[in-house]
DNA sequence: AGCATTGTACTGCTGTTATACTACAAAGAT
DNA sequence: ATCTTTGTAGTATAACAGCAGTACAATGCT
């Protein structure tokens, strides 16, 4: 089971916080394909927001094709996986690279440091 | 002069991206004291917001005394050195990251992708 | 059939973010 | 003095985020 994580500070909205950890685990497979998510309520209580704050997460998710709900059973991560271009797959990362690397530099970090902090979450996270 | 850069699909506030970018550039050594800022109207063109958030942005960064106004004169960085706690920066670095690898990581790329596509980037803009 | 569980839908409310627009105030140059 | 540039202050408006509360709909279990 998935544990999530919400950061108040972030100023990003917690129904946006919930969507990209579900995408999150999914393509880290944390979250496996036909698997059930927390229930709307349980999740609610469990973060301790709104019920209406989740179901807006979970219907996002629904129309991307990437949940599937039942009403009265549950959602579930939905066992259509789909496959990119790997021409549109590499135009995409260096796309997303490079708008990355712009805010980040804006900030003032280096693409060393970048770079470092990546290494260092891919560790974490294999633990 | 420092080049402001905003994302809007990351949901933090854009008046939060200025006075961030601002405070981590001063940190960064992008911007040093004394130095003005863009008025406030030129930076409301230039990024195409209302002249209420970059005046909000500047205010707020002015309370904080990171920033001098002068009304009729401009906006220049405090001479005072104010720079961000290391904890907090390290802290800014590893939340941007992490969102940018979850995003990253839903269109399925490897951390492994990720670092590489950067380092072509840095190795690019040496060019 | 009846019940609990699950997702959905709605209203009402608050606070934040951001916009457009207008007007005013202080500084500097002419 | 006048004009331009600068920051400041205000109103009004809209959209979004989030909460509380209520009610409804579908599913599955007993």
């Amino acid at each position: 089971m998935i544990k999530f994580l919400l950061d108040y500070s972030s100023g990003v909205p917690v129904y946006r916080q919930i969507i990209d950890q579900i995408r999150f685990g999914i393509t880290s497979g944390q979250l496996k394909p036909g698997e059930q998510l927390p229930t709307v309520r349980a999740l609610a209580v469990e973060l301790k927001v709104s019920l209406n704050t989740i179901s807006k997460a979970y219907r996002e998710l629904e129309i991307k094709n990437i949940l599937e709900t039942q009403q009265g059973t549950g959602t579930f991560i939905n066992n259509t996986e789909q496959a990119v271009p790997d021409k549109e797959r590499e135009g995409k990362l260096e796309e997303i690279c490079v708008q990355f690397s712009s805010v980040a530099l804006s900030y003032g970090f280096t693409l060393g440091e970048i770079v470092q902090e990546l290494k260092n979450i891919e560790t974490s996270k294999k633990l």
